[in-house]
DNA sequence: TGTGCCCATACGTTTCAGGCATGGACGTCG
DNA sequence: CGACGTCCATGCCTGAAACGTATGGGCACA
């Protein structure tokens, strides 16, 4: 009997909900739909999977066996899709080195040129990832190695943290604070801060400075997926500011905006990161240059 | 990104016959349609997975990757399905007793009284295969539990052998050899012998007793699926005999059939299987009183 | 008893897999 | 060297299946 991942991911989705009604809208499709495909998976087992009582529903034996088997297909499916296009890069000699914003700095753009002039006949791809999809983009293969932001889930991955930056905020250029050469984080108590949904909480109030020094935690302004949206949303709404690292306020220049350095917070801390079961030698050559030139005094 | 076991399967059988035409032919599809699954796999992958040289494709290092993959998702998909339909007999108290033909004839029997006595709640419910479905519906959890025909293929499964029958041969009232009390292997030299193509050669060659004493090999009559299929073309068929259990005999009257004893040749060994990993206290007891009804002396 | 919630069913639409016919590239053999 | 066979790709049509909207029915709760 064949199978799809997609009625694999209906029938999780409704075992976890234990509603065909929540169920839908978490997969953004009608309940209808979803109500007809775990009906014909059903049919197509022969067995009932939930038992449709009254105002709730429960698993049978069936749907319990099926729940951990089929989060063990939908896993292993990842994991496939992962050695896949791993494969497809190794296979053509491409590093695609993950990055979120300005990455790895001047550090990133060093090891490709040693690595470049090092390994002629490979490629480096650079891969720009939204905030915080790094380090799964290292799990889901759409990478092969990463500068990854921290503090970031390295879980299955191996890292060594290669450089840090101090971070800057960025306000409109007619912002009060503007005026100042250097920002604390107490200047900021009222200002709303850009934020994402698209990375952890922990990200989030790492970013934010959560919690302040004085107890009290960020003011939220408008969400973002990535540098660009949150640099518009810097430069065009009312009011707010964001921080990033020193890097960006070179990388990502705007007519409207002024950058700042924020001197009384830690620093970013910037790991280079790839799966710990990588089979690319290119990758382990990679992982060395940027390891050695971490190691040498900064040329800056 | 979903994916269908039906094209992992397509996948496996491109890989495995390195020829699009083939694998069509072995999957029963077109070949056009075949080689447009693989394409639109490929493009969902955003990787080339065979290399379409002329006169010959090959895998490309992502196509290895993957066949490996998907023969491990194709195999713990048949696991998944064997485990869901267990626990749905299991949730319902069902015993799944598989068997060919007579299967265990009268001591099976013997053990579905003595267990519907003893566990009245519980059902047996016998399941009927092919030839040598018997094992195989185990492994596919088709049944919890079977009388198996030996010779067989018992990987994954606890065995023991519970009975013997003597092989009888059917045929034609009118056939000459009717007129004889008793048959043996050599009266059948010249007799074509009923076989099938979905049990296993070994299998086979068991029933037609091959090779014979003298070296020869059994001529081959009509191929069938399963005992009715059998015994209506030794019934219709211009010539040709059958050889079955004992119990066919008497199990399988029919008027224009004559059974005989053959009488120097091997007994049909029937074994009482199960899965390895079976959980389900149920078959554990049906499992002792047939192996306690095996032990004690046939009240035949 | 009316209302809201939740799941099932009906129906129309779109998407997609499959079959047939055909084209193009390449190797082989007369 | 040309005709033919083999093998994979493409075009076109058909049938099946999945999705969405609208609607019906059962049950709880007010």
């Amino acid at each position: 009997m064949d199978v799809d991942t997609r009625v694999l991911r209906y029938f999780v989705a409704v075992a976890e909900c234990l509603s065909f009604t929540e169920a839908a809208n978490r997969l953004y499709v009608a309940q209808p739909s979803l109500s007809r495909q775990i009906k014909q998976l059903e049919a197509r087992l022969g067995t009932d999977l939930f038992v449709r009582a009254s105002s709730a529903i429960t698993l049978t034996r069936a749907g319990e066996a099926l729940l951990d088997a089929a989060r063990q297909q939908l896993s292993g499916w990842q994991h496939t899709l992962r050695l896949v296009r791993t494969a497809a890069a190794a296979e053509s000699n491409v590093v695609r080195v993950g990055f979120v914003a300005t990455g790895g700095g001047a550090l990133a753009r060093q090891a490709r040129a040693v690595f470049t002039e090092r390994y002629p006949d490979a490629t480096i791809a650079p891969k720009r990832f939204d905030w915080g999809g790094e380090a799964q983009a290292l799990r889901d293969g759409l990478a092969d190695i990463a500068f990854v932001w921290l503090p970031a889930d390295l879980t299955g991955l191996r890292s060594r943290v290669v450089a840090d930056e101090q971070r800057w905020v960025a306000m409109r250029s007619s912002h009060p604070l503007a005026r100042q050469d250097k920002i604390r984080i107490d200047d900021l108590r009222d200002e709303p801060l850009m934020w994402t949904r698209v990375a952890s909480p922990e990200w989030v109030d790492w970013w934010a400075v959560n919690p302040r020094p004085d107890g009290s935690t960020a003011v939220w302004g408008r969400e973002n997926d990535n540098v660009e949206e949150m640099l518009e949303h810097v430069a065009t709404a009312t009011s707010g500011v964001c921080i990033g690292p020193e890097s960006m306020a070179s990388y990502y220049t705007h007519p409207d905006l002024t950058w700042r350095p924020l001197v009384d917070v830690d620093p970013l801390r910037i790991a280079l990161a790839w799966p710990e079961d990588s089979a690319s030698p290119l990758v382990a050559r990679f992982a060395e240059i940027a390891s050695a030139l971490a190691d040498q005094p900064s040329p800056d």
